[in-house]
DNA sequence: AATGAATGAGATTTCATTCAT
DNA sequence: TATGAATGAAATCTCATTCAT
C-alpha cells in the first residue's frame, strides 16, 4: 500500500522505557497531564506513538510511572538522612541545606511536585504515593528529631510537627515559586540562601 | 410557540455572572481546568450551556474571571493591612494570623491557588495576575515592614525578602497540604496554631 | 477559529433516534459490527458523528438498540399467535406461513438475525436477549401445541421440542441462505413455497 | 550471534502451516475475524507473529486458508456419499445421521460455518467457496436422489430441492443453535436424536 | 436573553504489517 | 527461516462552541 521509501524504522539500542519516561516528564511538566500530547512525548523520545504502548498501558499509566520514577532517588535520600545519627542542629542544617541545594533546585523534582499538586484531584493515587513515600516519612523524621531534641532540652516546647512544617514551608514555597511565578517574570529565589537564613532564624527561635 | 401566559419568573440578569462565577469556581476547584465540564457549570448555575457564552467568550475566559474574582477581596485585605500603621511585631502577628484564619482556611482561596499553580503553564496570565496583584504586593509589604524594623533596630540583619518567604512559607505549605494531601488521608494541619507557633519562633529568631 | 461559511448545521424535525436506528441497521447489516463505521451511520442518518452520542452511549449500545428495536414487532406477533386458540394443524399452518411470508422474507429481520449469529461471541447479551425474547417463546409455544395435540391423539409420539425444531429448521436455513449465499449467486429460495411443502410433508409425517 | 552449541530442537517446517491453521481456526472460531488477534494465533501455534507472514500474506489470507482447510474433508465425504449407489431411503438416512453425528457435532465445523455466515459480507469469496464446494453439491446430490426416487415412485411429487431444504434445515438450525444460543444458556439440542426423529417424520411425509 | 441539539476537530488507543537482526 | 520491536493509519469517543429557535 505504501510506496517504498527510506526504511520506516530502525531498532535502536538504549533503554527505551527510560527515554520515554524522560521525554514524558518533560512534556507533562511543560503542559500538565491533559494538555500533554502523547505524540509530543513520542517525538521527543524518538519513537512512534504506538511504541509508547509497548511499555505503558495508557497515558495515565505513563504519568504514574513518571511520578513514581521521580520518587525513587528521594527515598534513598530520606533513608540516608534517617540513618545518619547526629545531634539535632547539625542534622537539620545539613538536611535542609542538602534539600535546598539538591532537591528543590532540581527542575525534575519541582516539575513533578507541581504535577502531583496539579493532578491530585484527577489522580489521587499519585498524591497518596507521594504523601506516603516522601512527605510523611520526611515530616515524620524531622518531627522525631525535634521531639528527641526537646527531651534533651535542646529545643523549647512546642508541637514538633508544626516546627517541621515551619522549617519545610519555605522549601515548598520555593518550588511553587519557581514553577509558577518565575516563568511569568518573578525574581528567582536563591533557595540555598533562603534555607540558610531561615535555619539561622528558626533554629535560634527554637532554642529554649 | 408557547401560548402567552404569565411571564415565567426570571432572575435579574445582573446576578447571572456572579452565579456563574460561583458555580464555575466550584467546578474548577473540584476538577481542574480541563476536567471541568461547562455543562456542569451551567447546571449548577441553573442556566443553559449556551447562556455561559452570553457572559464569557470561552472556557479560558471564564476561568480567568473566576481567578480574578477570587483575588479582589484579598486585594482589599492587603491594602487595609498596609494602611494600618503599627509597629513591626504586632503588624506581622495580626497579619499572619488573619491570613491563616481567614484566607488560608477558605477553601475557595486554597482551591483557586491550587488552580493557579496547576494551570500556570497553560494559562500563564493567571500566574502573572496573581503574582502582580497578590503575591508581590504582599511580599513587598512584608519586606518593607521588615526593612523598616531593621532600621529601627528591632530586627537583626538579613535579607528582608528571605525573612518574608520564611514567614509565608508555612502558609503556602498549608494550602498545598489541604488541597493535595488531605484528600488522600493526610492529617489536617491546624493552620492557626501553625501560624502562631511559627510566629513565636521566627519573630524570636529575628531579634537582634 | 473557523472562517465563516454557510451555516454549519440546522436542526431538523423528525425522530432522530429512529432515523439513526434505521441507518445503523443498514450499515450493521451490510458490514457487521466491527466493520461498520459510525461515520457512515451518521452520514446516512444525515447527522454528525457527535450527534450519535446524544442518543447512544457507545457503538455497542447503538448496536444493541438496533437489535432490540428489530425484536419488538416480533414479540407482538408471537403473543398474537399464542393467544389465537385453534386446533393444532391450522395453527401451525397459519403460524409457519405467516412466519415465512412476513418475517423470514423481511430483510430487516434476516439481517439482524445474521448479526446476532455473527456477533454472538463478542456480544453474548444480544444472543441472550434474542433467545429469551424470540426463540425460546416461539419454540416453547410450538412444543406446547404439539404436546397438546399428542394428548388429543392428533400427533404421533415423539419429542415435541424436536418436532418444533424440525418445523423451524428450514426457516432458519432460509434466512442464512438469503443473507449468506444469495449475495454470492445462490439461487433464491421461495420461502413461502418451502414452508407450504414442508408443512405438507411434516404434518403428514407427524400423524399417528 | 549465539555460540554454537547443540542445535535447538526445531519442528519440521512442513508442519508449520498446519499448526498455524489449527491455531487460527481456534482463534477465529472463538473471536470472529476482526476480534481475532494474530498475536494470539502466533502464540498458540508456538511461533512468532512475523512467522505467520512467511506462510500467509495477510490476515484475510490466513482466514481464507482456514475456511478452505475445513472444507476439504467434507468434500471427500460428499463425494463418497454420491458414489455410494443405494436406494433412496437408506441413502438419506445414512447420510443425514452421519452428518448429524460427525459433522454438525464437530465444533470445528460449526465454528467455521458460523464464521462463513458472520463474515460473508466482508469476505464473500468464502461464502462463494463454501457454497460451490459444500452446499450446492450437497443439496444437488440430495435433490437428484429425491428426483430419482420420485421417478421410481418412492417419493410423492413436490419440488426435490425444497424437500432437500426441508431435510437439511434442522441441521443448519442445530449448528446455529450450538454456536449462538448454547453459549448463553440455551438447552443443547441432541442432534442425532433430532436427525432420526426428523427423518422418521419427513420420510413418512414424503411417501406417495 | 436564553436554550440545548448539533457540530467536528482532535485525542487516545489498537493492531495488522514490516524489517533489521 | 525466524523473531518481535516498532510503525502509523484508522477508529471511537469527547466536549467546547455555535446558532436556529
Amino acid at each position: 500500500m505504501l510506496p517504498a521509501g527510506e526504511p520506516k524504522f530502525r531498532r535502536r539500542p538504549g533503554d527505551r522505557p527510560a527515554e520515554i519516561l524522560a521525554a514524558a516528564l518533560e512534556v507533562f511538566a511543560e503542559r500538565g497531564f491533559h494538555s500533554a500530547r502523547l505524540e509530543e512525548v513520542a517525538k521527543r523520545a524518538g519513537v512512534s506513538k504506538g511504541a509508547l504502548y509497548l511499555y505503558f498501558e495508557t497515558k495515565a499509566d505513563l504519568f504514574r510511572a513518571v511520578v513514581r520514577d521521580a520518587i525513587s532517588p528521594n527515598i534513598e535520600r530520606i533513608k540516608a538522612m534517617a540513618e545518619a545519627q547526629v545531634s539535632f542542629e547539625p542534622a537539620v542544617r545539613i538536611g535542609l541545606v542538602m534539600l535546598a541545594s539538591r532537591v528543590v533546585t532540581d527542575r525534575r523534582v519541582s516539575g513533578v511536585v507541581k504535577l502531583v499538586i496539579a493532578e491530585s484531584r484527577t489522580h489521587p493515587e499519585l498524591a497518596a504515593i507521594w504523601h506516603e513515600t516522601v512527605v510523611e516519612p520526611g515530616i515524620g523524621l524531622m518531627s522525631r528529631l525535634i521531639a528527641e531534641a526537646q527531651v534533651r532540652g535542646e529545643v523549647r516546647e512546642g508541637d514538633p510537627r508544626l516546627f517541621a512544617f515551619g522549617l519545610m514551608g519555605p522549601m515548598v514555597l520555593s518550588m511553587v515559586w519557581r514553577e509558577t511565578f518565575e516563568p511569568v517574570g518573578a525574581q528567582p529565589i536563591d533557595v540555598v540562601k533562603l534555607a540558610e537564613q531561615h535555619l539561622d532564624t528558626v533554629l535560634q527561635g527554637m532554642r529554649p
